[in-house]
DNA sequence: ATTATAATTCGCCATATGGCGAATTATCGT
DNA sequence: ACGATAATTCGCCATATGGCGAATTATAAT
């Protein structure tokens, strides 16, 4: 039950479904997820914590980036089962698609630079 | 995006979940469900409206009744694919077994009997 | 070593949410 | 018609949640 309401939580916020999505076809590391959200890097993380609790996604460490990527086999049933539910209701979501192609701009931009905006006061 | 928002906040409280599994082979109304959670009447209904919003659940009305049952066909596709998400974590959940047992003992009650104390002040 | 910087944690605020009881509405039984 | 009563709506309160900026941590580059 803890673990079914964990993810259920996880996904009662918008912007943790749009991250969701977006994560579909590719790892994203955090500042990338700001610039698509819009939303502040201290924000972002904590979205990610929850999302990361819940078992819906996994991460790696590359130096000063942490990429997160859709949780795969070793994660529960409930979440994998939550994860194709959600891409399935979502697929054909205007905003998602939105976001898709947003996220094909934000890829073809240095990181380095993309981050260089974000974190300063 | 605004109909699957709805489904995954109606699902991220755990009264609504666990009311939502206890309807799963039965339709029940407001007083025995109030009865399983133990909550005041208003705030069953609550958040029986914030499921039917969400379309998980439907009701019909007889007399001063009102019984509530899970959505069939006419739902769409979203909400019946929750409906079986759910069932299917929730299966073998301790304690929405534990709820389906307190229900048959519910369901041996008189429900005129049942309500009558529940909506005094 | 020191500086720069990606990400997280912390402290705070505004709003959303879940709970109750009182009041209201609608139906049943007399 | 009138009182009883199942359910909902309303008004309120306490807590949870989502947001930000400042401070902290950890890594990279000089």
């Amino acid at each position: 039950m803890f673990t079914f309401m964990a993810i259920t939580k996880a996904l009662s916020d918008q912007n943790r479904v749009r991250t969701l999505m977006a994560l579909k076809d590719r790892e994203l590391c955090v500042c990338q997820i700001v610039e698509l959200l819009e939303l502040a890097p201290s924000t972002v993380s904590k979205h990610m914590s929850i999302l990361a609790t819940a078992r819906l996604v996994e991460n790696r460490q590359d130096g000063r980036w942490r990429y997160y990527r859709l949780s795969g086999d070793d994660a529960p049933d409930e979440a994998q089962e939550a994860i194709a539910w959600t891409s399935k209701s979502l697929l054909k979501n205007k905003k998602i698609q939105q976001d898709t192609k947003r996220i094909e701009e934000i890829l073809k931009l240095d990181p380095e630079v993309l981050c260089r905006t974000q974190n300063r006061a």
